[in-house]
DNA sequence: ACAAAAGTGTTCCCCTTACACCCATGT
DNA sequence: ACATGGGTGTAAGGGGAACACTTTTGT
């Protein structure tokens, strides 16, 4: 954990005039055709209570790195899509052990790409309907709220999509991850004649069998996430 | 200047395993028609040098705190429409005297609520288009171009523009600051068709005298920000 | 009279939405 | 044969963009 790099005796000195800065994550996955948020588990007095993955940050550490490292820490990968929330600083006596200030960012994983990296006593994996009724640690219930918006929104002017679809993939496969994570259906005819128009996805001139019907397979004509009017 | 309340020795010191932060503010306000920022002069071997007002954050105090501070000290007012905006850590080396990781908000000021109280031997009120073309200290060109990017995009879809206008105006005043601030032209006629038809401003019966025509004054419905499709 | 800003409607186009049936394959 | 998901077109309505002339006042 970040926080050894840290001298623990001097984060938390009464002496310190300074604030801490906590880096915490919320990693979104699909799961069982669900949107999931990993969280962190605590034992206290018999019950679990969950907080987000977070590390502190430490001198000299850039926010790209600390977020890596705490990826790295709960999914055992690096390299995802993440993107900057905001930074709660408003409850000063949050966190019994001083004061810390939160800086949210949410990532956007493939959940084949970390399940089996998972240390699944430290960590769960929880439905986003679920995980939005717990009461977690901190103020993370506020961030839950804030970047599942933020992921909603940013799904209607990019093609962030993309990160979370296998290189080739069903039209259906896309217009699912859209339905899963907006929480709610799409025509299916109005969503294909949209995606085609955006010129961002093409044929790949194979097809895949595993559904009774053959489908078409696509691929986005690049990896770079392009902001674009997709709904 | 909040920096009093730390300690300034245990602040930069090499021991300390933390970086600190520091919440910077682009103070937005309209002055002689056009859109302005004030930034922060700083004198080094006899160049103005620019960067933005901000603080260091201490210990127990909040962001909002922190932020209220900074305005007041360079604009003697508080109350303002404030927004977060991001935090700025991947240049762990951008100032020199250590660590820093920079919180930016912008703030939407009235220019005439604040000119009279400013000390101009350290503050400037720079035009946008100039300010853009400064090299500011630290990265806040960056938080500069970003600041402004945020405050056009909240123009489209939030009635923010009410705190920039007095409690009753033109119709005409009202799509000047659209245009101050866009940097572009609005076709009138489309444009009070779309705000008249937002229902959130009323006439007042009274008209401003000071045109040739007189003109209707209208004024807000209410007071509070709301997220409505502007444009 | 002239200058300056206020006030006012219509048309066109595009994009969104709603909606239903046939097709290719596996079992 | 039947079940499953794939594939396809059209019509109606709403919102945005383009566009010019008359009115009211001050000078």
């Amino acid at each position: 954990m970040l926080i050894h790099h840290a001298k623990q005796s001097d984060i938390w000195s009464h002496e310190l005039s300074i604030p801490v800065l906590a880096l915490d994550v919320v990693i979104f996955t699909i799961y069982k055709d669900q949107l999931c948020v990993l969280l962190t588990k605590s034992q206290n007095n018999c019950t679990n209570w969950f907080s987000l993955p977070g590390s502190i940050v430490s001198k000299w550490y850039t926010l790209n790195e600390v977020f890596d490292e705490t990826l790295k820490r709960k999914t055992g990968i690096t390299g995802v899509y993440k993107e900057q929330l905001c930074t709660f600083g408003d409850n000063v006596a949050r966190d019994p052990r001083g004061h810390v200030i939160s800086l949210a960012y949410y990532a956007l994983v493939k959940s084949e790409d970390f399940l089996n990296q998972v240390d699944y006593t430290q960590v769960d994996i929880v439905p986003i309907v679920d995980a939005l009724k717990l009461r977690l640690f901190y103020e993370h219930d506020k961030i839950l709220i804030y970047a599942l918006e933020r992921l909603k929104g940013k799904l209607g002017y990019t093609d962030i999509v993309k990160v979370l679809l296998a290189e080739q993939f069903r039209i259906s496969q896309m217009q699912e991850m859209y339905e899963i994570i907006l929480g709610r259906k799409l025509d299916k005819r109005n969503f294909q004649k949209k995606i085609f128009s955006l010129k961002i996805i093409c044929e790949t001139w194979k097809k895949d069998t595993s559904t009774n019907r053959p489908a078409k397979l696509y691929q986005f004509e690049n990896k770079r996430i392009k902001v674009i009017d997709m709904l």
